[in-house]
DNA sequence: CGCGAGTACGTACTCACGGTATGCCCACAT
DNA sequence: ATGTGGGCATACCGTGAGTACGTACTCGCG
């Protein structure tokens, strides 16, 4: 009863639906802190940013970051979280409308290479998510954003070759993928000329793929020992 | 002439030829330094061990690390160094006695798997090592140790399949496959059955390289945006 | 409208840790 | 035998993460 009138009693602001002010201005500074650290995160890394300076940008202080997050450590999480997902579902708006699944793979493959030469992927998630937050938690993190789309696409392409492998086998098949696909943007972002590097990428990749494609149509059978010749 | 008997005035001691007492004891607790360091790290990690400790297991002072290295991250790059140097001198023996570039390469991949299931290997190379080196000095050190190896095989095996490619692409392969192979070692050493895992992966890569072979018996032409059908 | 309550911060401090400055001691060359 | 410098120990400093506590303003209610 007494909550039912909520939507007339508490002063509302526009852009965010249900939230009041005090709310409000809480997101926003608690927004202020993730984009200041994002960005000083990407440009000086984790260690050699203070939360003195993060504060300073953010024009608060620590009390402020200390309500918000339980540390530095959370904070970074927070902001390696955002952009893992930024990247997860610039990923997934690639996939859309592919129907082919090789088509999928090379649309999956030119998008995951243009987010990992973004600068804050690079630094913030590749070099130093797997340090600051522990393995563990780095993987759990991968596992369900980029890491899920990649694993889509293998299925996708696996079930097109009418391979029908075990979970394990997939998941293995998904994991080589992902790590071939990060060293891939490693030689492209680091290279002089990302343009050429990126060609070079998809040449190897899709030469890999067309293996792939003939094994398919030659009908050969993937299980554990066997398309080794030894 | 002063110099000619210096091989009978310096006092010599028999496992390490040409030092003096005091090189030898200096020699000695760097050697402890980098032991406890690589001990340290492997277990806390970097951020989490202190100087102190280090000091404390090595039985010195702050005074002994500083008058051997910079600093922290000098004591770690020495440490990453004999770790990464061990690795790839395990691949090289693993390499050695194999003509058959295909033998050569699952030769390589099992040596590699297993270097990187040690702890060691996993906390300082693949985990801490891009964080507290940065991008750069991780891939200089990489190149010359661990990648070289990759890439010796990569060229074995392309040479086997009469493609000849340019260096870049070359380049883009081997990276491919270190880092395909590096997640590899992953989904390996974090799986709960190691055994089953390898197998798993080796099955994956053996299936890439069945893949390979095909097209190489069919005498496919590798050049940029040929192989996709696309 | 005011008022108690609690949220959202600000301020001032602590303490651990990386790094530095300085001094001592003993092996070593002469 | 002796000075000299390498090899280390000790004492100290600055920085920065984390904490304790104070304060102001918003909110919900009478």
């Amino acid at each position: 009863m007494s909550k039912s009138s909520v939507s007339k009693l508490v002063p509302r602001v526009p852009g965010v639906p249900g939230a009041t002010r005090r709310q409000q201005y809480s997101a926003t500074t608690k927004r202020a802190l993730v984009d200041v650290a994002e960005e000083l995160f990407t440009e000086n890394g984790y260690a050699a940013t203070s939360l003195d300076a993060i504060v300073a940008g953010a024009e608060v202080t620590k009390g402020a970051l200390y309500h918000h997050f339980s540390g530095k450590q959370a904070l970074f999480e927070a902001v390696f979280e955002r952009v893992e997902s930024d990247a997860a579902r610039a990923i997934q708006k690639a996939l859309k409308g592919h129907k082919d699944p090789w088509e999928k793979a090379t649309a999956g493959l030119r998008a995951f290479l243009s987010v990992v030469q973004e600068p804050r992927y690079r630094r913030i998630v590749i070099q130093e998510g797997p340090s600051v937050l522990g393995y563990e938690r780095f993987r759990e993190q991968e596992e369900r954003s980029t890491f899920a789309n990649v694993l889509e696409i293998v299925r996708s392409v696996l079930a097109a070759g009418q391979w029908d492998l075990d979970e394990a086998l997939t998941q293995t098949f998904a994991r080589i993928f992902f790590g071939a696909m990060s060293s891939a943007g490693e030689s492209v972002s680091g290279a002089e000329d990302p343009v050429v590097a990126a060609a070079n990428v998809e040449t190897a990749i899709g030469f890999i793929l067309a293996g792939f494609q003939g094994l398919a149509e030659s009908g050969v059978d993937l299980a554990p020992g066997g398309p080794t010749s030894s």
